[in-house]
DNA sequence: TCATTCATGCAAAACAAATTGCAGCTACAA
DNA sequence: TTGTAGCTGCAATTTGTTTTGCATGAATGA
């Protein structure tokens, strides 16, 4: 059997056999490019049955096209679909698609009313409950230690700073890459690990889920509903949306969920957090203007 | 076997059984979970196969979690997968979710609102015009520097990530610490110097504001009203309002500026943004899921 | 009308995946 | 040390999927 080459679409396949293809081929295919990803899950008895048609139609069909059998047909869907980048909603796609609707009221005006209603739409995803949760386990930690990769290390920075400004012993791993083995030492049960994600999670977020699991140590994350689960599995999970009104590269739903929770702590760790921002202050106003 | 309720989540699943899970069935999970779009594409030989562990494990993790056998597993994957992908919640669901937790004041609640105030003033105080002459200076820059300390570092450094990926060169100073100078070494007219400062400003803002003046260079800043001038006086300022109402330490609002400067960039670049967003999208599917 | 061609379904065979009993192994407790 | 429990891989079995030979029937053209 000739090979199909590795740079060909489907496009090209089917237009480059279209008068080959008989009336149970377009079955096939038309319930086939109905949902694409669909058809790469399943077998091609289960299409073929959908389409009403013999499973061994599904095969010819497979053939016609060149590949050696069904197999290699839907590994070539797969491998259309993962790279292709048919994954719903592509970075520059949803960026695209919003430049288009910005058209009214303004761009910025736009882009308010994006994170506003993600904003909106964080209330009905996260409860109180699940706030004083995180205050909870962070107002209880010894140490604590956050990580997030890519956009969330911004996210795990800014945490880091304000919990040390509140008086709590937080390191942001993101800081110390290339020294971690020596920041996570001394994991004890005590400990809280923190973890921000909010795509696949990096390995790096995996493995440390996994240090902190056998160290006995909390689990806290604050994932996005594109994230994949982390395993093993946080103690304690915020899912939020930062989905399609917003603009979903922003950071502003998951911030208000942070800034949540270190409001929350300031309120029942008994003062420590307004002791300890009034001193920061006190000791800032006697540097140099010039210090951070 | 008991069957699984269609609402869980693989992540309750997970740790609903989380003491069961034995040491094979971590390393299925973490291969599993890094692609959970591959794996459920895949069936139980090829997982197992790429975790090194025996095809029976994979059917023994299955029912575990109190599934039938691999097949009803890999189901509930792809189940997961394309309902988790889209609008879970029917819109009627969602309103009445929102009915119950309206009334109560809840301290998310409150902090969701001072956002959304903070952002309603944000309209009144920022232009289409002040967004659009950054993201022009920032389209015609050689290359892009980024300093901001305390919290603003947090912002700048999601902005540097971000115009890199949108294919611009931009250097967040903040990560280079220490080697400041040597990174600044070619500061030339052609490039822009971007500041964020949201209190007084420390003293490098203030050196590399004078720095980017000594050359030339075009400087751009993002304040608050909180801020101290900066001096010499930047090319272009967009202050902005974190006050009263809103949480005072939260990035939002500077947030969402940036979000609409980088949005505006992306439709005056001629595609540049666009083109390199898809880029570093096509790079990244092609790198093991476990890379940055 | 008849012969040829080709698409299709059927069913059997070949192939591949999933499942399960079994035995070896390890960890832990008595 | 010995026993027990439980995890794991192997291999045989069961179950499911894919492929192919064959028969049917429809369409085309001589």
């Amino acid at each position: 059997m000739n090979e199909i080459a590795p740079t060909s679409s489907l496009d090209t396949l089917l237009s480059r056999n279209a008068d080959r293809l008989t009336a149970t081929d377009s079955r096939l295919l038309k319930v086939l490019l109905q949902d694409p990803m669909r058809a790469a899950i399943e077998n091609g008895k289960e299409i073929s049955d959908r389409a009403g048609v013999h499973p061994a139609s599904a095969v010819r069909l497979a053939q016609r096209l060149g590949f050696d059998g069904y197999p290699a047909f839907r590994a070539f869907l797969c491998a259309n679909l993962t790279e292709g980048g048919r994954d719903f909603g592509t970075a520059s796609a949803r960026m695209a698609a919003r430049l288009v609707r910005a058209e009214e009221g303004g761009l910025l005006a736009s882009v308010i009313r994006g994170e506003i209603a993600s904003l909106e739409r964080l209330r009905l995803m996260v409860t109180d409950a699940d706030i004083r949760t995180f205050s909870n386990r962070l107002c209880e930690a010894r140490r604590i230690y956050l990580l997030g990769q890519g956009h969330a290390a911004s996210l795990s920075r800014l945490v880091a700073l304000r919990l040390k400004r509140s008086g709590y012993d937080a390191r942001d791993l993101d800081a110390e890459r290339g020294a971690m083995a020596m920041a996570l030492r001394g994991l004890a049960p005590a400990d809280v690990v923190w973890l921000f994600s909010f795509r696949a999670p990096h390995a790096a977020i995996l493995s440390l889920a996994d240090l902190a699991h056998s160290q006995n140590a909390t689990v806290l994350a604050l994932t996005d509903e594109a994230s994949a689960p982390i395993w093993p599995a946080p103690h304690h999970l915020i899912r939020v949306s930062r989905g399609e009104a917003g603009e979903p590269q922003s950071l502003t739903v998951p911030m208000a969920v942070v800034n949540a929770v270190i409001l929350d702590l300031a309120g029942i760790d008994d003062g420590r957090s307004l002791a300890a921002l009034e001193e920061y202050r006190k000791f800032r106003s006697k540097l140099p203007p010039d210090w951070n």
